[in-house]
DNA sequence: GTGCAATTGTGAAACAGTTCACAAACTGAG
DNA sequence: CTCAGTTTGTGAACTGTTTCACAATTGCAC
């Protein structure tokens, strides 16, 4: 039975995992799947499986499995991925500039409306079809597009200004590739990415001689 | 004392934090600088952060604390970033083309020695500074420069062949933003990365109404 | 129908990661 | 040299996550 408790991060990351391998399931034609086939292609066992879909509802058949396709819209919903979300992005670099010609996040529902900039060569311009704003015009204009989730892609050294302005219009969510600390308010949720760090974990493997690798199941 | 256990992937990450930290008041012209303080700045516990180190050594100084150069160094040769590491990136798409211009890799030690694409239109020219190559000559090149980690950026659908030509070359860390499954002989270290997935975890915490969010420390 | 095989859903057990709490070790003042 | 004040390093306790194991269900064959 569904019980209303703290979801782990790894259990909301794991059902976007289980949400891909549902899309592919539904594209070949399955009908239904059962956790220990779900777990082999997400290299997690099927009980991992099960309880973290557990802590949802209940949404398989005993002897069957879960429908393919009734699953794949549930963890939809759950991720609130079965809607369209406003997107803006701030900083035009290398990361944002990126970011703007992502397929994946069109595909998933995420639509970049707005990109901004606080170089005067950019502002003005199109960028992969999206008009570059000045960055001057921030708040006004995630309030007036109705943005609900920004990414912030901006040297680090100007990231909390950024986002201070962010939070004061209103945005309750960021992800923010700036290499560095950011502070908001309570209410807002902000996740850090940092590919630096992505290539620093494999230079930690590679370094040795901290670490044994684990068996694998 | 120091004992050799497997490390955790957060204690891993928490090093990278620390080593920016250290890197900041190095610069700030610290000497020193206590568990309590370095937690505020990375938001953890000062427990966490003297466990965390406690598994690589003892590196500080009762009733003084740590010595902020010597402990910046003695984590950049944990991380192994106390030296250069050789990258190829394979795919130059939105993200394969940010990463070759993303500085901060080059100020990491992690330096772009070559970069691959299948698209005729792009081998044999130059993109910020580095020459594209022709993925069928992944292989001999990367054999040939010494690379030592990979960064794969091309499509789902390509990526899992890219990968087993990586893994025949010889190279031990693959870094894929590609958002599929890959396979790699347990010799090999491989990370996927997926941002997609990070705004998901943004719409999760938007859409409710499962999740509550715990009170902050 | 009945029975067999398959698979879920879930408490309980095992494991992993974090925080506590305190002895040990150091600094600096007097 | 001693003492008060700090802060580390680390077992032990705690908290959170993953895995186990099994009753409960269902599908399907006959």
């Amino acid at each position: 039975m569904y019980k209303s408790k703290r979801i782990s991060d790894s259990t909301i990351h794991r059902l976007s995992l289980y949400y891909r391998s549902l899309a592919a399931l539904e594209k070949s034609g399955h009908q239904t799947v059962c956790s220990k086939e779900l777990g082999k292609r997400e290299k997690l066992t099927p009980a991992q499986v099960r309880k973290d879909l557990s802590f949802f509802g209940s949404f398989g058949t005993r002897g069957l499995g879960y429908p393919v396709r009734e699953l794949k819209d549930k963890i939809a919903e759950i991720l609130g991925i079965n809607r369209t979300w406003n997107v803006a992005i701030v900083g035009v670099g290398n990361i944002g500039s990126a970011l703007i010609g992502y397929k994946e996040f069109q595909k998933q529902g995420f639509h970049i409306r707005l990109a901004f900039d606080n170089d005067q060569r950019k502002i003005g311009s199109l960028h992969k079809g999206i008009l570059i704003s000045d960055v001057k015009e921030l708040k006004p204009l995630l309030r007036k597009n109705g943005i609900q989730m920004v990414i912030v892609a901006v040297p680090a050294g100007s990231a909390q200004a950024v986002v201070d302005e962010v939070v004061e219009a209103g945005v309750k969510a960021i992800l923010s590739f700036a290499p560095t600390n950011l502070k908001v308010p309570e209410e807002v949720f902000l996740r850090t990415e940092n590919m630096a760090i992505e290539l620093e974990h494999l230079s930690f493997h590679l370094a040795k001689p901290y670490y044994r690798r684990p068996a694998r199941p």
